[in-house]
DNA sequence: GGCTTTCTTGAATGATCACTCAAGTATATA
DNA sequence: TATATACTTGAGTGATCATTCAAGAAAGCC
């Protein structure tokens, strides 16, 4: 009896995670999502609920995406040599709305306001820390990092470091991939 | 025969800049800016001319602080020390409107929109930058950092890391002191 | 083919946005 | 004290904000 809807939701919450990315929660208006989504109003809050609802949906996407590019990157080459490609692959994604981390931007927009989002992308960030520090664990098992250090610090650092690369790398006439490589040569020291 | 403004121009925009700072450019609304300004919408333009005008003085403001809080700590405990103590005196102070730097919130929000407050960020960054590159050259002059480094290279990581330090600071749950404290450590070992 | 159920449409909602301006008020000079 | 010159007030501007909803269109089941 039912009709089906005539779009896949999943390229949708794509389109929409790539434009709040790029503009930020407020930068970004049901106008526009609109126009990159193909949706009339009413169509898009049957759908979606809000725009809040959706801005979440694309945050998860944005990072289940990012903890199974960093999987698959340790799968394929092992842990260490994912934690130091990780910093250059994200930075030189010609393809991606926007350089700087669509968490930490978002945690910078919303986080004075208390709004559930801030805290919401906070979640996030401790997702992908904690599979860094299980990285940096399985470096120091393999014998790539020396076991003195606690991978917890390790994986403290090295998101922040990670963070602070790729606000750089949204600026202009900063080297970015430079920064990159300096951050993986770190962790050969160690 | 004038009448005299019955305000602290100057107090106004460092009020103005702490709102901004916390609350970002859209996230402040002129309501909230007439509240804390304690000015009516009349005055309000007849003294700035618009919100992004007050933005740009309080942007302003708070580089021009920033660097002279570095020059600051520079004259009393000499170049390389300065380097050590800036990243924990910006994590550690309590009475700061935001952890995170004004100017990099700046940057990401706007920078999609090629907003010319974000053109204007990145100014007052490479600014900051040139600063340090100047203090790292001094730092290699007293013999504190081998010759063999590129200051610039040096000041450009150095921002990077204080950047990702500041976000990470804006976060909950984040220990930035002891992060703060691995930047330091690691200018000792160059 | 009719019927039910869902999806789609798009005008309309009230709220809030940055901003304007004419009228009123205060002050420094003459 | 009179006057000229600012500064202050606050209601009002049109635009845009996220959201709603009643009406119309399409698709699966009998």
């Amino acid at each position: 009896m039912p009709r089906k809807p005539n779009y896949d939701r999943n390229k949708l919450i794509e389109r929409a995670r790539d434009l709040f990315w790029k503009r930020g929660w407020a930068g970004t208006s049901l106008k526009d999502l609109e126009a990159v989504l193909q949706m009339k109003p009413g169509s898009f809050y049957a759908a979606f609920g809000s725009k809040e609802a959706l801005f979440a949906l694309a945050m998860e996407k944005y990072a289940t995406d990012g903890r199974e590019r960093l999987k698959a990157l340790a799968e394929k080459y092992g842990p260490i040599k994912a934690l130091q490609r990780f910093p250059e692959m994200v930075v030189e994604s010609d393809a991606a709305p926007a350089k700087a981390c669509m968490l930490s931007k978002t945690l910078l927009e919303l986080h004075a306001h208390n709004h559930p989002l801030a805290y919401n992308a906070n979640l996030h960030l401790l997702k992908m820390e904690a599979h860094f520090a299980e990285l940096f664990q399985q470096a120091q098992s393999a014998g790539d990092i020396d076991v003195s250090h606690d991978p917890n610090v390790l994986a403290r650092r090295y998101q922040s470091d990670l963070l602070g690369l790729r606000v750089s790398a949204e600026r202009e006439g900063v080297d970015a991939k430079a920064i990159a490589v300096e951050i993986a040569n770190g962790l050969i020291m160690l």
